[in-house]
DNA sequence: TGGCACCGAGGAATCGGTTCACGCAACGGC
DNA sequence: GCCGTTGCGTGAACCGATTCCTCGGTGCCA
């Protein structure tokens, strides 16, 4: 039922050969005849196997993008990047969740999944701790990450200690001391930007001579709800911060919303910023660091592709900027004057 | 380099037959036999090859996935359900997006690189005039539809007439007449949901012999940004709505921010209803009628396997509850005692 | 004019499984 | 004792491209 290429040779007139370098572009056709043989191929409706062109060829054109989630928004985000170019490159993007690290048992491993299967991977910020990243690398093809970093690796990333110290010094600019911070969680396998964010927080305080108080420490597990918590935690303490540096704007959200709770003002009573650049934080009047997240998606899938048509290695890493956007869930500390900043860029 | 099937057979003295049989669970090898090629083909770190066995069998083992956006809440939370299933039942998931109207030129038509790579196809909302469409469903293969309904191709979805009524006769219940509409856009092509949702206020509507004011209806272009706009233009006018129905729950979004602007308090000033149960619904104080959207994707998913399995069709369409949630956004009318409801289920 | 490089093209081996058609042995029923 | 099953297996013909090797012809240069 199905026409092959030797039907669309037999009606050219030409071998098969012939007929495959012809659709495929490559030299050692005469113009003429390929133009024949493009055209024959096109009434009769002709579509090459991919089956048997892998079979035969050894590339499989496709690419496995390797996520712990799909519907978050930052991992969805950087999907819609990666397919894009993946999408224009005439590549297959096989979608593999690979849960995280609490429900992953119960996911069959994705590596042997992988094997024979795609000439490429993309690996989407998952904790450097997974057990299954190794496993993926040690497939040993080509692959590029985003949000994380592994020797040997290209990845993109942003720069996460300077964003952390981005969003920090935005605060201290506005004349807070007393700031707070939610992070992930204490003990659980963290990301590589997590770590890199708790850095940053602590680089831009020490250099404004500003002593961490640890009692303002609070941990929001990446979540809306765990961020709402962990401000109320804050609230609710002695002597509460007067500004707070969410970790993601997921958990800034939930600091808000706390806020609100209390009948604080964001900007006023406290400041709260994030970092991510989430699609909500405009409409929440979130201040955050923006990160490029479509971008993010793009270069990584760029990087990979170039990767695999040369052999020539890529630039290990590639690191994209950032920007501070100020809104209005930030503002001076009460009775300070504000310097007249020049954040972002 | 690669172990194939052959050494596999040589290693434990049988034929590639009988190891193919033996690895895939088909009857006519004796369990020993079964017992000891697996454990060669393990020991031996045997991976079968994909493009041989698709070329040899006409099965590919994959599933594509259509769908208009990637990023957006609706479509990657319903993209998470379906690549639960399918990552279950150890198929492939090749993603596609397809894009939307504004961009779909620029993008190559996708029903072509989809023949001879897939056994079935999930389309996830694509507007039911899109001219790709008829491309895809002219394919010809195990189809199944998520937020869409076409003659002759099972479908998953909820009763969007019936949900629309619920959001409404919510507002009525509460002593609102005055309701204004945030719906998507005039002349676009809409998604099968608009349509329906539309005409399921009217119905609620008219059983309460309440007239719609053409005035009341504005557009939100499913955005965030088109929601704000609409419930601006419509507080504008010169008799404001006391209650808004918004056929998403993005545009609530936008509309409880234009509220936030203009200094009125949602549930008490205006009131506000959506649907579709965004994550941030909860987090906005949302009322809406929440859609299982996950649940969406694992139905379709896996009536498509059913379908392939068999050969016998399963049912036409589905149809999954929908349930109302009210929050803080819908209170009662100035003056208005409510009625105690009986909404939801 | 002989030699050489190059272009366009064909023949056929190959990729690595799947599956059809059949072979062989043991077994049970009559 | 013969025959039809049933259970296990094998051999070999595909599946539909890709690609290496070969080959005739042509134009160019010495």
């Amino acid at each position: 039922m199905g026409i092959t290429i030797r039907d669309v040779a037999e009606a050219s007139g030409v071998s098969t050969a012939t007929v495959s370098r012809a659709l495929r572009g490559l030299p050692n056709v005469d113009e003429r005849t390929r133009a024949r043989v493009q055209r024959i191929a096109a009434e009769l409706d002709y579509v090459i196997s991919p089956s048997a062109s892998r079979l035969a060829s050894g590339r499989t054109g496709s690419i496995a993008v390797v996520t712990p989630y799909i519907a978050r928004w930052f991992f969805a985000t950087v999907l819609s990047g990666v397919e894009g170019v993946l999408h224009t490159a005439d590549m297959d993007l096989l979608l593999t969740c690979i849960g995280d690290h609490s429900n992953s048992r119960q996911r069959s491993p994705v590596a042997p999944r992988l094997r024979r299967r795609v000439d490429g991977m993309l690996i989407i910020a998952v904790p450097p701790a997974d057990p299954q990243l190794q496993d993926l690398i040690a497939l040993d093809m080509p692959t590029s990450m985003i949000g994380l970093t592994a020797a040997g690796v290209p990845s993109v990333t942003i720069d996460d200690v300077a964003a952390a110290r981005l969003a920090t010094q935005h605060l201290i600019n506005l004349g807070h001391t007393r700031i707070g911070t939610i992070s992930g969680s204490p003990s659980q396998t963290p990301f590589t930007a997590e770590f890199d964010r708790e850095v940053g927080f602590a680089q831009a305080m020490s250099e404004a001579n500003i002593q961490v108080d640890p009692m303002l420490e609070a941990y929001g597990h990446f979540s809306i709800e765990g961020g709402e918590a962990a401000m109320t935690a804050l609230l609710t303490q002695a002597q509460p911060p007067t500004a707070v540096f969410a970790l993601s704007d997921e958990m800034a959200f939930g600091a808000l919303r706390a806020l609100r709770a209390h009948d604080l003002r964001p900007g006023k009573d406290v400041s709260v910023v994030g970092v991510d650049g989430h699609d909500m934080a405009e409409h929440l009047g979130l201040t955050t660091v923006v990160q490029p997240v479509v971008e993010l998606g793009r270069i990584a899938a760029e990087s990979l592709l170039a990767q695999m048509r040369e052999g020539a290695v890529p630039p290990e890493s590639t690191q994209v900027a950032t920007q501070l956007v100020v809104r209005s869930s930030t503002g001076p500390v009460a009775g300070h004057r504000s310097v007249p900043s020049k954040d972002g860029r």
